[in-house]
DNA sequence: AATCGTACGATACTGAGTCTCACAGCATTC
DNA sequence: GAATGCTGTGAGACTCAGTATCGTACGATT
């Protein structure tokens, strides 16, 4: 976990150019000049040019994947949102580093796409998972996608406007709310399977006293819709 | 929209060097020379060796921003179904095209990237129109990020299990009932909003016959939770 | 002191993508 | 019917990312 000094040294030499010239205005033999190595030493420690940008995703997705792995579909709600918290937790961590990029990566269409790239591991591991634990029940792999999909959604929002603040304030608390959201979802969905087989239900709607007619019926239509 | 025969030699060139060779093994000077024409000619065409694969994604966004567009906030739900169904016929219209580009996505790390980026163009598009509608309401960039991603989602499960499937039966049928589910989370969160102030409202839950206490206190207590 | 492994530098090479220039075809204009 | 201008194309040079190979200096081990 720990960086060698070379890795920091080019990791700073890049960044600093970065921001002095440019993205596309940097080659890797500066990167390298001004980290006093060798261009073959800078191939060494980061695979390509861009990675030099992203250099612990893959550290952090193993520790996502390991806190997914700990739990089961009886837990999964809270291993979901501590995953997505050990996202968040280490952009927060050094935080300078995540604002330099995030301003970075806003101007240079190749970082964007990678990052988006890497946001998309984040999202097919959670699918996975989900997948697993919600294997059985009806639309399984269409659920894990759209659970997937939601948690990453918000985690992203919740970053994006930490980031477009500067960092200025503590993420944890809109990341908890916005989960909120999800997690109602989820819970909804799943009290959308409809009675079970030789069960009865009564099926009754809430409205504000301002509700009209076509309204209600609407409504009524929308739920047994959900049961054909 | 009718495209060039040379462009059009290009990518049947491309596609077949790829699928013979594989991507990496194949230089843009065989492709060239395939379709009979010289290097300068296929990034006259095509900006880039992966652009080849992916001709007619700008055409297909504008055709989503064009419904967007013609749509408001009461229209949104429809606005956004049609969208969606635009972008799963545009893969239906050619299946044997889209299925050997999916195989061949499958396959090459490159071109994924590119795949997933421009996924996340449609669904900043969504954002942004869902966005706009729900300006003024509470929360509204969060539930837009959601809602965005959810039908992207929703779109991509479906499109992947129809392409898994080698294009064999009619897609339409699926999606429509994964933008159900979509659906009916974005009225499960609106409804969620609670009353207006001024107005009373009626708290009903429905269960199972067979749902001890517990569950009914837990479902009202969730609920309530979201009022605070 | 001999040896082995590791890290680094130097160099050459492939291939993507950019740029410039020259030229051919084809229409317009006087 | 020649001069003019426009458009599409080919040719070639150039930059730079990324890969592969080889030689070597340095430090640890025995």
């Amino acid at each position: 976990m720990a960086r060698s000094p070379t890795s920091q040294r080019l990791a700073d030499a890049a960044i600093g150019l970065f921001n002095e010239r440019g993205y596309d205005e940097t080659t890797v033999d500066d990167i390298a000049a001004r980290a006093g190595v060798s261009r073959s030493t800078f191939f060494r420690y980061y695979r390509s040019k861009e990675e030099v940008i992203f250099p612990d995703h893959d550290a952090l997705l193993a520790k996502v994947e390991a806190r997914l792995r700990a739990s089961t579909a009886d837990t999964a709600i809270v291993a979901i949102c501590d995953a997505v918290r050990i996202v968040l937790a280490h952009y927060v961590e050094d935080a300078e580093v995540s604002l330099r990029r995030y301003r970075l990566v806003g101007r240079v269409p190749a970082l964007r796409h990678r990052e988006i790239a890497s946001v998309a591991r984040y999202q097919r591991l959670f699918r996975e998972y989900v997948g697993d634990w919600l294997a059985g029940t009806p639309d399984a792999p269409l659920r894990a996608e759209l659970m997937a999909s939601s948690v990453v959604a918000a985690h992203n929002q919740v970053l994006r406007g930490w980031l477009r603040a500067g960092g200025s304030y503590d993420p944890f608390e809109p990341l908890d709310h916005a989960l909120q959201y999800v997690i109602r979802t989820f819970r909804h969905l799943e009290n959308m399977e409809g009675p079970r087989e030789g069960e009865d239900q009564v099926v009754v709607a809430a409205f504000p006293r301002s509700a009209s007619p076509d309204d209600v019926m609407d409504a009524i239509r929308a739920h047994l819709g959900s049961r054909q």
